[in-house]
DNA sequence: TAGATTGTTAATCGATTAACAATC
DNA sequence: TAGATTGTTAATCGATTAACAATC
């Protein structure tokens, strides 16, 4: 019955929004007011026009000749993300993997704000890692509701993932960053992203026997 | 003059390699002796003829009716990677990101073994992180020469990522994986893939967007 | 044998790139 | 104005999917 059958946004686009915004981020204190697409292509090492498709998507309109008012392209593309408003997020497994992503502090400019941590650990349970506290498994839940959490991230051990996945699920989590190398089964009612390190190694290395068989 | 204009292999293939391989050698302990792609396709959610065609770039041979071999199949995924004869690799910057690097055992079953670290900060020098001693930056020429590794893992504060990049070319490092935000200049006798975990954020929030505006 | 499965060629789909009118 | 740049439509390119003969 919409009007607009809405295929979504074309997801190799929306993977480099980052990489904009991380750029104009860094411009933004040059004192520039204005930047064009042919400018940004040239320092990302990218073509003009795929630039300005990119953008498009955040419904940008930038002036023929001086091209895009800088702070207005910033929250434009903070905007479609949604890294304007913080998002809440809880995080399963306090493992090596886990206290990293806990503190990496880039994500805070990302819109990212972890506000619990949890683990089967009990001598983890209790603790304070990099300004999260840690609670017991059964606390998901309580807390997530109290504080209608819509994000959760899975760093745990990938045979408990599906479990722990399941577990954030029940307590309302509407979006998952699976860290895990398992493929979740989750209801269409919630989004889930992998992050495949093994993926980008993959590429890595089969790229360097090719760099090495090709002398 | 070369006969056969080699254009690589689809990126998106090679990325899904790792997946197979992870659910084949899950599939090992269970006695199976062959698979299938429409078994493998049903249970990673895919569909048969992408992992007939994914599988086909590892040069493996299947056989009608019975599908591939099990250990063979693993074998040339493992081989195609380079992921059986294990790579040697440099961490350069142990922070967060940098331990939980060392720290993730998973790497061990990808080939990849991180031999020494490397940091500016003189407190971590001559420490032992995740049995991987952490050396003066000064050191990366001579260790990378010793042993000629031939992988550099970037790990750095963004600031220094190219400089750190440098360093690693100029020990004769042939691939950089790089975790920072930023785009390297490099060589084109260097191979580099970026990790980029705000891309992947980026897909997730997004969706988490159009998710609630849906309703 | 019959039917499941492989390997491959052709068709489709979607993303990137080229072309160009509009405009500041 | 002249020329750089935007926004958009059309062409190209590459990956996915469909179709099907070969085969065990």
């Amino acid at each position: 019955m919409s009007a607009d059958i809405d295929k979504g946004h074309p997801a190799p686009s929306v993977r480099r929004l980052p990489m904009y915004l991380h750029y104009l981020r860094e411009l933004r204190n040059t004192g520039k007011k204005n930047i064009s697409c042919t400018h940004i292509a040239n320092d990302l090492g990218l073509v003009p026009v795929q630039v300005r498709k990119d953008l498009a998507i955040t419904k940008i309109v930038g002036r023929p000749k001086t091209g895009y008012e800088l702070l207005a392209l910033i929250d434009a593309i903070e905007d479609f993300l949604g890294w304007n408003t913080p998002h809440e997020a809880l995080l399963l497994g306090v493992g090596c993997l886990g206290s990293a992503v806990l503190g990496y502090d880039g994500f805070a400019e990302e819109g990212l704000k972890i506000v619990a941590a949890f683990d089967t650990d009990p001598k983890k349970i209790g603790e304070t890692i990099v300004n999260t506290k840690v609670y017991r498994v059964d606390k998901i839940q309580e807390i997530a509701e109290a504080r209608s959490v819509q994000i959760g991230i899975l760093t745990v051990p990938g045979d408990v993932a599906q479990q722990s996945a399941n577990a954030l699920v029940e307590a309302g989590v509407r979006a998952i960053w699976n860290y895990t190398p398992v493929k979740l089964e989750l209801p269409d009612t919630v989004v889930c992203e992998d992050v495949r390190l093994s993926s980008s190694l993959a590429l890595l290395t089969s790229r360097l026997k090719g760099l090495c068989s090709a002398t």
